[in-house]
DNA sequence: ATATGGATTGCCT
DNA sequence: GGCAATCCATATT
């Protein structure tokens, strides 16, 4: 049963909605073709004690997304060849996000493989770059709202009692190592590492 | 105007 | 496990 999630779920506290994402169906609608996969990986960014955010600085041109309103879309492009995902969460000014880092593909697999160049389904979700290329996810999305974009949104999904959690510290940062801000459904084949 | 390094991936040994 | 690829945001000169 789809639920339409409102703004007031994007913009509680950052750690609580990270949890809260997890379980739910990330979908995009690109190209005439719907892509979707179960969130089981996703990390937090915030303004406030995290040297890894790209809010950490205050606002730039960059980053200035994620000091507006909760539940756009923050897309940018990373090493000259990948894009990622975030969602902007909290109050407009506090500049915070939440990075989907990884899915387990649902609907549309085929679009997804051919997207990817392999036929691989372990390999179409699992990393924050391979979701974004595997769901047509690119710049063109940047500040797309989750609430009313026909391009991208969110679906409810597993129920909140069947999710077995598990938290560690952030993957690929240099500053901020320590923050355990990585959050995970335990069990699933479909992490990025 | 230039320098630095990055919230990654895929290919190599 | 190591590492190159390759664009660009940001900080510094």
């Amino acid at each position: 049963m789809p639920v339409k999630l409102k703004r007031s779920f994007f913009e509680k506290p950052t750690l609580a909605v990270a949890r809260k994402l997890l379980g739910m169906q990330l979908v995009t609608m690109v190209g005439g073709k719907i892509t979707s996969g179960t969130i089981v990986e996703v990390e937090a960014y915030h303004q406030r004690g995290d040297r890894a955010s790209h809010s950490y600085r205050g606002p730039t041109p960059r980053s200035a997304i994620m000091f507006g309103v909760a539940g756009h879309c923050y897309v940018y492009f990373i090493y000259g060849a990948h894009f990622c995902v975030n969602i902007v969460t909290e109050k407009a000014g506090t500049g915070a996000a939440i990075l989907i880092r990884a899915l387990e593909p649902l609907r549309g697999v085929a679009t997804m493989k051919r997207r990817r160049h392999t036929s691989q389904l372990k390999s179409l979700t699992n990393g924050p770059g391979k979701l974004c290329q595997a769901l047509g996810i690119n710049r063109n999305m940047l500040g797309e709202d989750l609430l009313h974009s026909k391009r991208i949104w969110i679906e409810s999904g597993l129920a909140e009692s069947r999710k077995q959690i598990g938290t560690s510290i952030r993957i690929g940062i240099s500053k901020s190592k320590r923050l355990p801000w990585r959050f995970f459904l335990k069990n699933s084949p479909y992490l990025s590492r």
